[in-house]
RNA sequence: GGCGGCAUAGCCAAGUGGUAAGGCAACGGUUUGCAAAACCGUCAUCCCCGGUUCAAAUCCGGGUGCCGCCUCCA
């Protein structure tokens, strides 16, 4: 395997290398369950499943982590967002987050996207923020205010590198707007929050309330793997300031590089328009789902572009998978029906496979190790089939093997 | 303002130094009782200007346009 990737720390292509030959060990931002998961979203699970696909046709293990985000996190209005959202349906935080964690696992099966090794429950784990803030506070990095915990990131230099900006121009950017006070620097990250008056809340060292905005990945993924490891997903969105802040507070605890690649998907439109609640255009996989599209048209749609470009989904989009997910169900069905009953004497014996399998194979790694290129892997595949004749397919269960094969990767049959 | 991405026909799009895939649409034709379908055919000096090279959509520099991010989103 030679697998290059784009790595948005440098903002360069570079030959991936895991920390454990054989092994990859990779975290992926995951879903806030307050409500149902915008395609956007969806976009950042399935890079996350096309990593490990890629990782394990290649033979690789695979430990995959993925959080989900049921605490309630304020506002600038200091108000709970997952509270918000519950009072909306007259279900209680915790009936929500219930609710919508059930749905998001149904919808990403729908997509085809493979079940992750882990997907910690940030609620289940404050004992381990409660331990990361409390190892931040032994080493210095922290100080009170208000009755707040803040991390200093004065004392991280490198702090910005991941968004390619300075610290000074993040803090030019953020001169106007309102700041708790006492926070010493308007970076400055909140760990714990001392408040008792939403309904989520815990005791800790510090009085009753709850965790910061970015502790909850750091103490998860310190917990699932050990703190340093080979890949951390997320969208573009996350860059700033959410992985910037985990990579301080992680960086600040071992003083290791928290994660060797970061991988982020590209924005997403409707039509041509920014997906934004402003825009009144966010589109829901469940959505998409209840007006009846199929998962593997959703799945290949929001594949249909590489996934650091921007991508303009919508009916459109839809329109354009649609055929391809039926070509290959179609070529899929005409060689099951080709290796069912009585195997016939002129195949039974296998001899090397059909020379267009080789090719495709050949051009549909070449896609893959280039930066994860599904929509060329599956042009390789479409094109092959497109231009197949009958007596060029060779022997159908060689055929049917290769195509369940490469399905392994783009998961449009399973 | 800072940082990043993209630009190929009416639309979608392949292309990763060697005379520009494919699909949709359109147009012409064959077939057809009409229509549809099917089949055949037609349809691009690759945003602009410079540079490198025997050779550039492709590499380099500059410009223009569009888009994204810059504390609701984890």
């Amino acid at each position: 395997m030679a697998l290059v990737l784009t790595n948005t720390l440098g903002g360069r292509k570079e030959p991936f290398e895991s920390l454990v030959p054989g092994e990859v060990r990779m975290y992926h931002c995951g879903p806030t369950v307050k409500e149902h998961l915008n395609v956007a979203k969806f976009r950042s699970y399935l890079l996350a499943d096309l990593l490990r696909r890629c990782f394990e046709y290649a033979g690789c293990r695979v430990v995959q982590v993925m959080n989900i985000t049921d605490v309630g996190q304020l506002n600038e209005f200091e108000e709970d967002i997952v509270e918000i959202a519950a009072s909306r349906t007259g279900l209680s935080a915790v009936e929500l987050v219930e609710k919508e964690e059930r749905i998001f696992h149904a919808d990403r099966r729908a997509l085809h996207i493979r079940d992750a090794t882990h997907y910690p429950r940030a609620r289940e784990h404050v004992a381990e923020m409660i331990a990361v803030i409390a190892d931040l506070e032994k080493r210095g990095r922290t100080y009170e205010a208000a009755g707040n915990i803040y991390f200093d990131i004065r004392k991280s230099p490198r702090f910005g590198e991941l968004a390619g900006k300075p610290a000074e121009d993040l803090e030019r950017l953020l001169a106007g707007k309102k700041q708790p006070p006492g926070k010493r620097h308007l970076l400055d990250i909140d760990l714990w929050r001392r408040d008792v008056l939403h309904q989520t809340h815990w005791p800790s060292p510090w009085g009753r309330g709850f965790p910061g905005w970015h502790v909850e990945c750091v103490a998860m993924s310190r917990k699932y793997l050990e703190g340093s490891f080979d890949i951390h997903t997320g969208t573009c969105e996350n860059v700033f300031p959410h992985h910037e802040c985990e990579i301080a507070q992680s960086e600040a605890l071992t003083g290791k590089p928290l994660a060797r690649y970061w991988l982020h998907t590209g924005p997403v439109l409707v039509d041509g328009l920014p997906m934004t609640r402003d825009n009144r255009n966010v589109m829901t996989a469940r959505q998409m789902l209840d007006a009846g599209f199929r998962g593997s048209v959703i799945r290949a749609a929001l594949l249909s572009v590489h996934h650091r470009e921007v991508l303009d989904f919508g009916e459109a989009a839809m329109d354009r998978a649609r055929p391809r997910v039926n070509t290959i169900l179609a070529f899929h069905e005409h060689l099951k029906e080709a290796t069912t009953g009585a195997p016939r004497p002129e195949l039974r014996r296998k001899g090397s496979p059909a020379p267009w399998i080789e090719e495709t194979e050949t051009r549909f790694r070449a896609a893959l190790d280039d930066d994860l290129d599904y929509p060329r892997a599956l042009e390789a595949v479409l094109g092959a089939i497109g231009k197949l004749e009958p007596e060029d397919i060779g022997d159908p269960r060689q055929a049917l093997e290769a195509l369940e094969r490469w399905d392994r990767v783009l998961g449009i049959l399973a």
